[in-house]
DNA sequence: CCGACTTGGTTCTGATTCCGAACTCACCTA
DNA sequence: TAGGTGAGTTCGGAATCAGAACCAAGTCGG
């Protein structure tokens, strides 16, 4: 994406977004959220992180929308984390990154692979353009500025 | 970076990713350089970033292989900063946050819009699966362990 | 020649923030 | 009754941050 019309401190959906997601800790719960960890001891072993830092980032996940917390077991009681449609619409983002060091820092050597479901064929990600009815790479791009919201 | 071995039980290209992007200044000094940014000052004031911190930023991406640092004028030495190919690559996973900050956090208002060059219409971000030619969602993604690298 | 200005930093401070160890509490299970 | 587990909270030290001042090399105006 060449040129920047700079305006730098124009609102910004990527800043935005780390504004929910932007520390060490939180990606990788999420990670595991995707992986289908979802209670909070099993976070804590996962992640080997401090407990006092895995509840502030949770309460902090849930209060963004992105997990929600469940009651799963009334007698004693015992919550579970879930993805909302909201976290599970990361997951672009977190194959993207995941595909980014299977490719640059593990030297395409992954040690997980994504597959297509339907045939197990490894996947890969790529912009589309449904007007088009095309595929296409990073150097294809431009950008404009979106709706203006006259404010 | 602080970095405990890895503290997931397996290997896992998103843990390696963060430990080059993972703090929250990092992303946004790369979502500058895909606008373009190159210059120490620029990145300075469009980030409003403190210069000791910037300084460290901008040295552990060109570390790390992201960044590539250029003499772009030799009678007052003056430093450009640019994105190498493994910095390009992160495309997908910029247009991937700023697609969900766009959608989930800006509620369709997009500040910006990604479009694709030729025809000018808004892009789109898919898995595919060139095996059958085919683009799909999250929900028909699986895993596997990819090759084992026994150590 | 002198002084002001620019770019691209470094060094030094406190103020935050982060994080791990230890503690709490409610509830099983034997 | 003792021990274990899941889910937190409290608390002090360590790492990180922002700001301000300082530095250096060159350029520009007069």
């Amino acid at each position: 994406m060449p040129d920047t019309e700079n305006t730098a401190d124009r609102a910004c959906s990527i800043q935005a977004s780390l504004d929910v997601l932007g520390d060490r800790w939180t990606i990788l719960i999420m990670r595991d959220a995707f992986r289908g960890v979802r209670r909070f001891d099993d976070f804590r072993r996962a992640l080997d992180i401090a407990r006092p830092v895995l509840t502030e980032r949770l309460k902090r996940l849930v209060v963004a929308g992105v997990l929600e917390r469940r009651l799963y077991c009334e007698r004693p009681p015992r919550y579970e984390y879930r993805l909302t449609p909201m976290g599970a619409a990361l997951s672009p983002t977190l194959v993207a990154l995941m595909r980014w060091g299977d490719e640059w820092i593990n030297h395409d050597e992954p040690p997980t692979v994504l597959v297509h479901e339907a045939c197990g064929e490894p996947l890969d990600q790529a912009f589309v353009c449904w007007h088009c009815d095309e595929t296409f790479t990073h150097s294809a791009i431009a950008s404009r500025p979106g709706k203006t919201v006259t404010h």
